[in-house]
DNA sequence: TAAAATTGCGATAACGTCACCGCAAAATTT
DNA sequence: AAATTTTGCGGTGACGTTATCGCAATTTTA
C-alpha cells in the first residue's frame, strides 16, 4: 500500500501539502504539484477507504419510501430486503436511512408518506412511481433530489437516476416469449390482463406492438384484472391462444386457470416477478416464462447508488438498466 | 454510532479492558466482563469495520490459475476481469493476487501455472478444472486450500466451494427451450456439439437425458466440436431439427450455418456464454438462445468468497450456484 | 511476614487521511 | 525601506480499534 507519507517522502515535501494538492484544497505551487502528482501516478497510490471512513462520521440521512411489504405479492418485500441489505454497508459509512411505508391503494397514505420523507433530515429520496398522477407533483413541488427504481417517470427535475427495467423492452421481450410458445398457431388470440394503474403501461405497449408485429392475424384482448377476480374468467367467450400478465398478478391467473382444469391451465402464459411462495405454478409449467428484474438487486443498487451519487460524488448514468431475466421452471430455483 | 469509548465510560472502565473483553483475549475479571458484554448489547455496539481495517496490513495474498484471456471465445477474460475488480476491494483490505494463466491447450503450460501458485506465498487459489484430469492430481498432491470457479470436481479434499452452475441443470435447461423451439416437430433430429475435453459432460448428459424424456421419438446424433471445423457440416446426411452446443463455440457454428443460407441459419440453435463482438448472431436470431453464468459475477464472487473464508472466517455453502441467465435477441443488451 | 507471582486494569502508540492552525518567506503595497 | 498581504508549507490532532507495555493491587509462596 503506497500512502499519503510514501508519497511526501519521494516528493521531500510534508504530508499536508501532499494532501492539499490531491484534493486540490489550500494553497501549494504548480511545481510542488505537478511533482507530487506525477509521483501519485508513478508509485500508483490509492486512498486507503478505511482511513478515509474512519475520518468521516458526519450524518447523512437517505428517505426510503415504498409501498408496504406484502404488496403486489410480496414485491416490495423483496425491494425492501435489497434496501436493508445496504443499509448494512452504510451505516459503517456514517450514513442511515430513515423508511416510510404507505398503501399503494390509497392516495392519502401515499401523500403522507411523502410528506414525512420532504419534512425529515434526509439529503434525498429512494422512491418509485406507483402512483404517478400523485407522486409527480409531490416530488416536483420540493427540491429534496430523488431516485426511481422499478418504473421511471420523464421530465422530473431533480431526479438523480432512474434504476429498473426498460419497461417497454421487457413487453416486447414477452411478446418475443409468447410468439414461440404459439408459433404455429393460425389467427392466435392474445389475452392481456391489464394491472391497476398507469405506471405499467409501457409494458403492455411494448408487448402489444411486437406481437402484431411477429403476427399480423392476432386478435388481441385486453382486460382489466380487477375484472377476472371478479368473474374468474366466466365471461370468456372462448379459450385464448395465449395470456400475457404485466405483474405478479399472473400467480393469481394461473390460480384461477389451474382450478378450470387442462385446457385452461395449458394456455401459454407469461408474466412478471418471482414470488417464492407461489413458485409451484411457474415449476408446474402453468406459468411459462416469468421476467423478472431482481427486486433485490434494485433496492440494493438504488440506496448504493444515491451513496455514491451525493457522498462521494460520482457521475451517475440518466439511466441505469438491470438484466431481464427470463425465468422458467428449470432455472427458477437458481434464482 | 456506539464506539468501545462510549462503553468503557459507561462501564466505568478502560478502553483496553473492553478491547480485551471483545476479543476474549488477555487478563479480565468474570465481573467486568459480565457488564461489558451487557452494555455491549444494551448499546448496540458494533465494531467499525473502518477503523479495524486501518489497524490490520497483514498482507495475504490469493493466487489465481486459469486459461489465457482470450481463450473459449474471451469467455476467461471476463472471469478474470471479474478477478481484477475484487482486487481493486480486497488490496486496501491487505490482501493482493498472485495472477497466473496458462494455455488449456496444453499440458505443460497448465502444470507450470500450478506450480508457481504452489509454491508462492499465497494462503489459497482460485482456478477450475478445465483439465480435470491434471488439475485432480496436482491439487491432492498439496495442502492449500483452493476453489473452484465454472466448473466442478467432486471428492476433493482441500477444496473450499464451488462457484457457478449447476451443469447438468444448465443441460436440462437447454433441453427444454430447444423443446418450445421445435414443439410440433415428429421424429425430430438434434444434432449435439460437443466441445473438447470433458468438463462440460453433464452439460451434455443434461440436455440428451431431458431431450429424451420430452421427445421419445427423437434421433440425437453427437458430434466433436473439431470435426466441424474441418469440413463445415458438408458430411450431414439431413438438416437437422435442432443444434445444441455445449459451450461458446455456438458463435462459430452460428457463423457456419449462416454461411449456409437460410435453410440452415433457421435451425433452431442454443448455446452458452456471450461473447460482446458476436452479439449479432444472438440479435439476427441465428442463435435462439444463450445460457450464460455471468462470468464476471463468478471471477468477482470467488475471490470475495475466498476473503470471506479465510480471513473473515466465515462459514462458505459447500456449492454456490449462481443464476443460469436465460438470453435472447430482445435481452441481450441488458446483460 | 516478607518476597514472589499472578491478576486486573490503564496508558499509549500506531494504522492513513484530512482539517485546522500557524509560521516563515516571498510578493505586494504604502 | 517599512508595513502589509499573499503564498507555500509544516505540525498536530482526531477518527475507532487494537497490540504492547507496565503499574498497581491482590493472592500465593517461601
Amino acid at each position: 500500500m503506497v500512502t499519503i507519507k510514501d508519497i511526501a517522502e519521494a516528493a521531500g515535501v510534508s504530508l499536508s501539502t501532499v494532501d492539499r494538492i490531491l484534493h486540490k484544497k489550500g494553497r501549494y505551487s504548480d511545481k510542488t504539484a505537478e511533482k507530487v502528482n506525477k509521483l501519485v501516478k508513478e508509485m500508483g497510490y490509492t486512498p486507503n477507504i478505511h482511513a478515509r471512513g474512519l475520518k468521516k462520521s458526519s450524518k447523512h440521512f437517505f428517505s426510503v419510501v415504498l409501498p408496504y411489504r406484502e404488496q403486489d405479492g410480496g414485491y416490495w418485500g423483496q425491494i425492501l430486503d435489497g434496501v436493508l441489505q445496504s443499509r448494512k454497508e452504510l451505516t459503517s459509512l456514517g450514513t442511515d436511512l430513515n423508511i416510510y411505508q404507505f398503501d399503494r391503494y390509497s392516495e392519502k397514505s401515499c401523500k403522507q408518506a411523502f410528506e414525512k420523507a420532504f419534512a425529515d433530515s434526509s439529503i434525498a429520496i429512494l422512491t418509485t412511481p406507483v402512483r404517478p398522477v400523485e407522486v409527480k407533483p409531490l416530488l416536483d413541488s420540493q427540491k429534496k433530489p430523488y431516485l426511481f427504481i422499478d418504473s421511471d417517470l420523464s421530465n422530473m427535475d431533480n431526479k438523480i437516476t432512474y434504476i429498473g427495467q426498460d419497461s417497454t423492452k421487457s413487453g416486447i421481450l414477452s411478446a418475443k416469449l409468447m410468439s414461440i410458445l404459439i408459433k404455429n398457431v393460425e389467427n392466435p388470440e392474445i389475452l392481456i390482463i391489464k394491472p391497476e394503474g398507469k405506471h405499467l403501461s409501457s409494458r403492455l405497449e411494448g408487448f402489444e406492438s411486437k406481437i402484431r408485429e411477429i403476427f399480423s392475424d392476432v386478435y388481441i384482448k385486453t382486460e382489466d384484472s380487477s375484472y377476472f377476480l371478479q368473474n374468474n374468467f366466466e365471461q370468456l367467450q372462448s379459450v385464448p391462444d395465449g395470456i400475457f400478465v404485466a405483474n405478479s398478478f399472473v400467480y393469481r391467473v394461473a390460480e384461477i386457470l389451474k382450478e378450470k382444469g387442462a385446457l385452461y391451465k395449458n394456455i401459454p402464459l407469461i408474466g412478471y416477478d418471482i414470488i417464492k411462495e407461489k413458485e409451484h405454478l411457474v415449476l408446474d409449467g402453468t406459468i411459462n416464462f416469468i421476467i423478472t428484474q431482481k427486486p433485490i438487486e434494485q433496492g440494493y443498487k438504488g440506496i448504493i447508488t444515491l451513496y455514491d451519487s451525493l457522498i462521494l460524488k460520482k457521475t451517475i448514468e440518466p439511466k441505469i438498466i438491470l438484466p431481464m431475466n427470463i425465468i422458467t421452471d428449470e432455472n427458477i430455483d437458481t434464482f
